[in-house]
DNA sequence: AACACGGTCAACCGCGAATCG
DNA sequence: ACGATTCGCGGTTGACCGTGT
């Protein structure tokens, strides 16, 4: 038995409201409130709308004092951090910025902020043009709105460091800051106002945080997802913080994360071929074609574009003229990242694949 | 020029929590 | 204490629009 509607469906109106009823259901509430009960609200006004829409309407887009669009860099730099550290409590977050509505802050935190902490660049965004009258005056108002993903946003990803040559030869990759070393250090600073509550990720719990947040587990948790293609196993025991297998095709993959003896999170990538009859086995370490592919593509599994994406893992990791040699140890594999060194252990067996350039340095 | 595709965002839906009687 | 009602939240949908082919 279902749950009973809050309404009365066949009258209602649904879909985008007009003007009219934008106008009466804010001079009714700025005249006598809400008076506690949406549900009976719109019957009061005479609308044709649901109690919960009304609600809607007035709390994301009626009340005063609301802002839309042109999201600040302190804004960004708040909402990633509360991201991190909360996860997807919008309300909580939207709570933190005046003027902004969880479904705001929700939208742009798909449209835009995850995108781009994810490496992916969006078009550049426009003018939606009529829309209607108060979004394209929001457009007008977010000005050149065009470059606010990439001008503005995520500065915290941005600050103290330069477009570097590889960023700019490869779009694809986020814009993690340098250090000096030309080490990329962590990416999420934790704005002034949460210095000392937000976690960032130098610390072993604020990457497990992150790490369950993007469909993993570790050893304790009730909740073991699957993701399509993927075995998610993570131990919080010993070092190893982060482990996992990657199924695609005939072939298997593992990357997993490690904190080393010198206080790094290290990344490494190993690959095993259990049973798979397919491999090129004693072959100086070739690929099979559909390890290959996945490697060479951006067709990873959801959860691990992450890895990927923020440069812990090249998705050119493997160029098939110098994969002959990858047997070989320090033989350079990344045709960007010439230090990189891996090892070849065993037939068919990847043993060890250290991302020595993408060791993350930890907070002391 | 026409169509497909993808980004954006307002609005909807369903669920759990809170409140009421 | 308990069921009904309402609220609030987060996830999802679908319309609209610009861009690419």
């Amino acid at each position: 038995m279902g749950r009973a509607p809050c309404c009365d469906k066949a009258n209602v109106k649904k879909g985008p409201w007009s003007p009219e009823e934008d106008a009466k259901l804010k001079s009714y509430i700025e005249k006598h409130g809400t008076g506690g009960n949406w549900i009976a609200l719109p019957q009061k006004i005479g609308l044709k709308r649901c109690g919960k829409s009304c609600r809607l309407r007035w709390l994301n887009y009626l009340r005063p004092n609301l802002k839309h669009g042109g999201f600040s860099v302190e804004e960004d730099d708040i909402i990633c951090s509360l991201y991190v550290s909360i996860g997807s409590r919008w309300s909580v977050i939207a709570a933190q910025l005046p003027g902004r509505t969880d479904n705001d802050i929700k939208n742009y935190w798909n449209t835009r902020l995850k995108k781009k902490l994810l490496g992916k660049h969006r078009r550049e965004p426009r003018n939606r043009g009529n829309y209607n009258s108060v979004k394209q005056e929001n457009d007008v108002n977010r000005g050149s709105g065009t470059t606010d993903g990439d001008s503005s946003s995520l500065s915290l990803l941005q600050e103290n460091g330069s477009t570097t040559h590889h960023q700019e030869q490869h779009q694809q990759q986020p814009c993690w800051p340098q250090n000096i070393n030309n080490m990329p250090v962590l990416p999420l600073q934790v704005p002034l106002p949460y210095k000392n509550q937000g976690p960032c990720f130098n610390d072993q719990d604020s990457l497990k945080k992150l790490l369950i947040k993007l469909g993993g587990r570790f050893s304790g948790d009730s909740y073991h997802p699957t993701l399509d293609g993927l075995n998610l196993e993570f131990s919080s025991h010993g070092q190893q913080i982060y482990q996992e297998q990657v199924h695609v095709g005939s072939s298997a993959a593992c990357i997993s994360a490690t904190i080393n003896n010198n206080n790094e999170v290290q990344f490494a990538q190993t690959g095993q071929y259990p049973g798979v009859d397919n491999l090129v086995q004693g072959q100086g370490g070739n690929f099979t074609p559909s390890f290959e592919e996945m490697v060479s593509s951006s067709n990873y599994p959801d959860g691990l574009e992450f890895l990927y994406n923020e440069g812990m893992i090249d998705h050119k990791i493997i160029d098939t003229t110098t994969t002959t040699t990858w047997g070989e140890t320090s033989t350079p594999i990344y045709h960007h990242h010439d230090s990189l060194a891996s090892t070849y252990q065993g037939q068919g067996v990847i043993q060890e694949c250290v991302l020595q350039d993408f060791s993350y340095p930890r907070a002391q």
